[in-house]
DNA sequence: GGGTATTTGTTGCATTTGTAACTATCAACA
DNA sequence: TGTTGATAGTTACAAATGCAACAAATACCC
């Protein structure tokens, strides 16, 4: 680092999407963990299976990105809690349905307008375009576009 | 979650930016896991005291938003590990000034040339106004501007 | 069919983290 | 001075995580 290349930790992207991350994922934590005792990978689980109905848990894994171990666990904790029910596949034993109880659809139902609500009020700091391009970005670093 | 206004995960500020700064993160973890052994909160210490030369590890905190136990057990490792040094301050002998040694110096210089590198690699995607507006937004969020 | 490789999911263990309690030092002020 | 409160940092313990080994079921291929 010379006096005039100084590297600014601000303009490291990992650094800053990981502040940036944190901060927005510990505010959002509130919602879910007082009112349903859910951890980030259960909430994140829930979410999947609220928004695409049936998955097995591979299918979760693939589509959150998140480690089978987690969402094996997570699966487990949901299932304890009765947010979630497994259901055999008859045609191959090696998975199991998992879809989310009246008690999941409603908590789901919650924490998603929760989550729109929160997410507005994050957004609207930015103006639509940036909002757009901000989305963009994150989609593509994330491997999601 | 009706069928004309679903919630897409993909609109969610807090799973985008952790998606995506998971995958930054683990990405650039190599550089330094490989090379030095580093965890990531001691990479990001080391950064620190790289960018700003000496501090206390309560100033570390505030600068890093890591907690003051992450703090002290990266410290603890650095040290360990020969990365940095402590020196005592006479006129308060509750905190200790953290400074690199030779070995830190040269591997904060070797990383933070490949943050750089990693940086532009990552960011050449985007033009300059979508960088811009996409560093702003980070910022913002984190409550670092 | 029978043996091997793949896929799906769980469990055990070591590592990492978070929370709270703790020690040590200094500040404030009667 | 001495008592109380604040600050810097460490440690102990419980919870969460990552990795590797494992078990069970299926696919593949001779």
């Amino acid at each position: 680092m010379t006096k005039h290349d100084p590297f600014q930790l601000e303009e490291f992207m990992p650094y800053l999407l990981n502040r940036a991350a944190e901060t927005t994922s510990l505010e959002f934590q509130k919602t879910y963990k007082e009112t349903y005792g859910m951890l980030r990978t259960e909430w994140r689980v829930l979410f999947h299976l609220g928004r695409y109905g049936e998955l097995t848990a591979k299918q979760i894994c693939d589509k959150s990105d998140l480690h089978k171990t987690k969402v094996s666990r997570a699966v487990s904790a949901l299932e304890a809690k009765r947010f979630l029910k497994r259901t055999q596949v008859p045609t191959d034993r090696r998975h199991e349905l998992l879809s989310p109880t009246k008690q999941g659809q409603s908590a789901f139902a919650h924490l998603q307008a929760e989550a729109v609500k929160y997410n507005e009020r994050l957004m609207s700091a930015f103006t639509p375009e940036e909002q757009e391009i901000a989305k963009r970005c994150m989609k593509m670093i994330a491997n999601l576009a």
